[in-house]
Order: structure tokens, then sequence, then C-alpha cells
DNA sequence: TCTAAACCCGATAAATTTAGTCGGATATAG
DNA sequence: CTATATCCGACTAAATTTATCGGGTTTAGA
């Protein structure tokens, strides 16, 4: 089953709320977790994933807490997503495409045709898609 | 980690063979599976799984097998990988597009938009794409 | 200076999903 | 009759995802 995890879901929500923050004011996890369900112990290390990788800073003790560290016309879903999610679509022929020999199987290439479409695909869709587009989508709504 | 599963790679795979079998012979899982290292008996998993779908039909008893039940150009990679992996993407808003109250999320429905860009491009990607075509595209490589 | 609010972070545990294994039943060509 | 194959449910093992925990550090404000 080819599904998003939580990191993703839960991930992508966070820096949504934080885009929504008034004038970028920190917000700590468990504004951020609100009247969620999501753990705060989980949402904090999806957090400093974020922080690490660049897309969120944090300003500790009281009042602290964590902001968007680019504007939202500079986070695009692709990117994003790999981070949260680690590797999108990590599927590759071991062969790079050379098929005299294999290991998987003999026709291993033929399989890669379909992943490298889908990969592609999914790379238009939202490595162009920005986070200030997803805002801009959600309130038309 | 968003990844394609070995049964998604293993039955495409297995599907591509049955497609290259000399006038639709039946091949035996063993000869599917050729000098691979997928387990046979996880190979037949996904082919049970496949004929119940009536992707593929067997005979059985002595010079059995599989071959293909539908022709080449009526296999679209979307569904025929629907069925290997059980489901692609099933990530639905749980309010469907009523954000007045929430769950999992002030702004589920966001993440929703998002998540709908992809399916959808995934489903362009292969939905049209049929085995003919990867078989067309394979040769051309 | 003290305290409460917050982030930091590595380690571990629980839950779920994926991947693989097994054993015996049934069918068929030769 | 026998060897070759599919059929199929149940079970096990491995990997990944989803948390949980505990102690540490930082900082605003009283």
């Amino acid at each position: 089953m080819i599904r998003v995890s939580t990191k993703g879901r839960y991930g992508l929500n966070a820096v949504f709320a934080l885009s929504q923050s008034e004038g970028n004011q920190p917000l700590s996890i468990k504004q951020i977790a609100d009247g969620t369900s999501v753990p705060l112990n989980y949402m904090e290390q999806i957090l400093i994933n974020l922080r690490k990788n660049g897309y969120v800073e944090s300003t500790r003790g009281a009042k602290g807490g964590y902001s968007l560290a680019k504007e939202p016309k500079d986070i695009n879903m692709y990117d994003l997503l790999n981070i949260l999610e680690g590797e999108i679509f990590p599927v590759h022929c071991k062969h790079g495409g050379n098929c005299a020999n294999h290991g998987e199987s003999p026709h291993c290439c033929a399989g890669e045709i379909v992943w490298d479409r889908i990969n592609k695909a999914v790379k238009e869709a939202v490595g162009d898609y920005t986070l200030q587009d997803l805002i801009d989508d959600f309130n038309k709504k």
C-alpha cells in the first residue's frame, strides 16, 4: 500500500499552521498540535527535523516556539515531503538501465520505466507547488 | 518513506514476463521468477491475487502455469498497481472537505489539497499507460 | 535568582505493515 | 501412478512506522 505517513501529514499541517501565525510569531508545539490527537513528543521530532533542514526556526525558553524560516513562496511541496517522509519513491533499477545482466528480474528495467513515470509525475505535480499556492488554494475553497 | 513495495515490483515483473511468453504459453512460477532471488512461495501469493482479480489465468497440474488473461493493451498500470499494492495513496480528509470542525488538525483539508494533486498526477501518469505501452517502450530503449 | 515554560535529543518500546515461510490439499500430463 | 504444479490458509520474521520516555538546556518574567 502506497501512502503518505503521519510524518508527512502532521508535518505539512504543522508548516501550514505556522504560516497562519500572525506576524510569523512563534507557536509552541502545543499550539501547533492544538486539539489534535497528535502526540506532542512525536510532533516535536518532526519539528526538529524541519528545523535541521532549514524550514523552521525555533526560540527556546518561555514564550518560545517555532516559526517559519522561509517565506511560503519559497517552500515547495516536493522538497518538503522529501524531508518529512525521508524519500519519495526510492525505486531504482540496480543496473542503471543496462539490462544485459539482471538481479531481481530479467525484466527489471521494464518496471523502472513505470516508476520513472510515477516519480516524474509526482515531481511535476508538487515540485512547483509552493506553500503559498496551498494557502491561496485553501482560502479559495 | 513513500515507496513501491516488493509486491508491486515483483508483480509487475511477473506480468511483464508473462507478456513475453511465446504464444501466451503458461509459465510456471519457477519460470516467472527465473534466476531471481524472489521466493517462489511469495511470488505464488502475488500470482494468486492477480488471478483472483482477472489479470492472469492458471492451469493446474504438470505443464501448468500462469498466462495473461487480458491483452496487454487492456492492462493499465494504475489499476494493476492498485491490485498489487492494495491501494495507492489512501489519504483522505475525514470531513469530506468540510472544515468547520476538525479531528486531526484544524488545517486538515489543506493537506488534502496536496494529496489530491499527487493522487491525480499518479492517475494521469499511469492510468492510461498500458502493459502494451510498456512493452513498446521497453523494446524501444 | 528562582521558576515555569519551552525546546533539545538520544534511546527505547509498541504497533503496524511488509515480506517471507510452511504444510498439506487438489489437479493433470504422461 | 508419479512427478509437476497450482491452491490456500495460517503462521513467522523482519522492517518500518509511530510513538514514548527521561533527563538536559535555554529563556522570560516575577
